[in-house]
DNA sequence: TTGCTCGGGAGTTAAC
DNA sequence: AGTTAACTCCCGAGCA
């Protein structure tokens, strides 16, 4: 594998609304999934209109992945640092230019999520972006700039609906492509596609959830805090995933 | 008190 | 068949 999670933070003082959920009935959205599989991957991420990206700032370009969530309060939200002290040589190849996040310990952070976390502004991301399918890695998946997205030619990319292979599909192999998907705006989207932040909607990360549970066959229903725990465990292995 | 996240740890399952 | 990875599930602690 490509990438050493190196850490996990989450970032609290977030303070914007939930978002205001659209009703979509999960076989509808798998169907979509299904038959749109292909679709996806050349459709350009809109920007969502999120408090957190109507901020406009300047720092911390590239410095890792994170995902944001907001929770019933709007208070807390994770980030995801990734380090690739290894790099793949076969990537390095495909993005030698690419500028990995730099190390922060193997630990938790805490800190405000005020406007020096919002470094860049979607605006930039409305072009076409062309994604890795299905990235080797939750490192792969979220943290490469667009940047890099748009200098791959869509050709080189894989199918969304990849998994049919033997491997498992992974969970960020799924967030990957509901964060491609844009009738899941309404669960998640992305914060800062640049640096790999994304959110989770209050309302419907639970659905989210469910999805996830019965992607995997699950007999039991998945929840957010499973999914999530599942999150958390990416960041306590430290490794290659 | 409530609702939420976090993290420990055991269990399960698929891939190797 | 054994090992390992990647969850899945449950639980208690802590926070606002």
């Amino acid at each position: 594998m490509l990438a050493t999670l190196e850490t996990m933070g989450y970032i609290s003082g977030w303070s914007g609304p939930a978002q205001t959920p659209v009703e979509v009935d999960l076989e509808v959205i798998e169907e979509y999934l299904q038959e749109h599989s292909l679709d996806v991957q050349h459709t350009p991420p809109t920007p969502p209109t999120t408090p957190a990206q109507q901020t406009h700032t300047h720092s911390n370009q590239h410095q890792g992945t994170s995902i944001i969530e907001n929770s019933w309060s709007g208070q807390y939200a994770y980030q995801w640092h990734y380090d690739y002290s290894s790099p793949n040589k076969e990537y390095e190849k495909q993005a030698p230019h690419t500028e990995w996040p730099r190390l922060h310990g193997n630990h938790w952070e805490r800190g405000a999520y005020s406007n020096e976390t919002t470094p860049c502004s979607e605006s930039d991301s409305t072009g076409s972006v062309c994604l890795d399918y299905p990235p080797s890695s939750p490192a792969d998946a979220l943290t490469c700039p667009p940047a890099e997205r748009r200098g791959r030619k869509t050709s080189e990319t894989l199918p969304l609906a990849s998994h049919s292979g033997k491997k498992k599909e992974r969970l960020f192999h799924f967030l990957f492509e509901m964060l491609q998907t844009p009738s899941m705006r309404s669960c998640i989207w992305w914060v800062q596609s640049c640096s790999g932040t994304f959110q989770f909607s209050s309302q419907n990360k639970e659905r989210l959830a469910q999805l996830w549970g019965r992607r995997k066959g699950n007999r039991k229903t998945m929840t957010y805090q499973k999914m999530a725990r599942a999150l958390r465990n990416y960041s306590r292995t430290g490794r290659d995933l």
